[in-house]
DNA sequence: TGTACATCAGTGAACGCGCGTTCACTGATGTAC
DNA sequence: TGTACATCAGTGAACGCGCGTTCACTGATGTAC
């Protein structure tokens, strides 16, 4: 039913006191895993072991299971979204140039790692408190750009339901687009257009 | 790892040529795994025998394998929201009712089966062309709301792009909704309107 | 400077489990004569 | 009307597999004396 096992190369040993690079090693399997396969709670200990050319056993050094290796490796992804974000954080402090940039940083992230994006948005697993914090945090970031802009432009509606609106819809233009490649949506960039269109958020004039 | 594996009640054996009620059964207990695990290709072909309460190799019976099961089992969910969708037809020719009613149903679909819904737009099964005819379909009908729609409105847009527009919206608005229930969200309906007066679609006056 | 020893970063065999699939079978029911 | 037989709708044991996890181990490296 499953891919042939293939055993990649063996992982040359950790130095002595360096035994916490296995653990990002097996943290980053971890997404690549996911990045290909798009479900978590289907990648194995094992599968994970052999990404990263170890044996299964070496796992347990740094995680006590298998369901905790998942949930750090989920935390890694927020982790990497986390930083995809503020890396398009620009020095111009004008609201429609960042929310620009977010947009495009979160579309760029999503579909250069779909599976690690499926991972943070259409994951069944059970994780804690942790993830979440920075999901939020993320939201707040768009919450705090729609402010800006909706001050800007003298609208008065409530800035958490508008950016309730981007997200859903942005997360729906990217859901779609990953899961469905085949189907001919319209171009992401013209369906951003279109969301800042409708949603009154591009500058006057 | 997984839970523990509790066999139902033994099925009463069909009668002689009601074989197939056999197949039916199973195609429900897979829809009914998918809804409540939501995700189609770790659903064991054994899980569903037990679901149906039939041994593993009565499944042989009607299905030559495991993903075949799994295959048509999709295409029975796609059936079923191909159903819920045309029990949204109204006699009324208004379009802004029909578009109304094709929304809601849509919505209720996703709310009422989450894991069949998922199957659906969020599954990475190779499932063939079968399927995704309905998808289209579904498309279509939309497309024809939104054609009626801005002729009513003498709105020049192209409806298959104004028709993708509110596709990807509402399957994000469903999807974060399904995916993360614990999240304060905004009404799903109060979304729905927004929607709605965002992309100009609702009757003047 | 040597050496005994502790620690570190892993390995490999083994376990019991659920899985998909094959195989030979069973028992009830319809049908030809 | 009886009876032999074919067919139907399944069952249950068995297989080899990958899985998560446990266990005893190995060999390199640092450290106390």
């Amino acid at each position: 039913m499953s891919a042939p096992v293939v055993p990649t190369a063996r992982r040359a040993k950790s130095a002595r006191g360096e035994g916490d690079r296995l653990r990002q090693d097996l943290l980053e399997s971890a997404a690549n895993l996911m990045a290909t396969h798009g479900d978590i709670d289907s990648i194995s200990l094992r599968a994970v072991a052999r990404d990263a050319g170890v044996s299964a056993t070496a796992v347990y050094r740094h995680f006590p299971d298998h369901i905790t290796l998942l949930r750090e490796a989920s935390k890694y992804c927020w982790a990497n979204f986390r930083d995809a974000l503020a890396d398009a954080r620009l020095s111009s402090d004008d609201p429609f140039l960042s929310f620009f940039a977010h947009g495009q940083a979160y579309v760029r992230f999503a579909s250069d790692h779909p599976g690690q994006y499926r991972v943070l948005f259409s994951n069944k697993l059970d994780l804690g408190d942790q993830p979440s914090a920075v999901g939020r945090a993320a939201f707040q970031l768009l919450v705090d750009d729609v402010t800006a802009i909706l001050a800007r432009l003298d609208d008065d509606r409530d800035p958490h339901f508008v950016a309730a609106q981007v997200h859903t819809w942005i997360h729906g233009i990217v859901d779609l687009r990953n899961t469905h490649p085949d189907v001919p949506w319209p171009a992401t960039a013209d369906l951003l257009v279109g969301l800042g269109t409708a949603l009154g958020l591009h500058p006057r004039g």
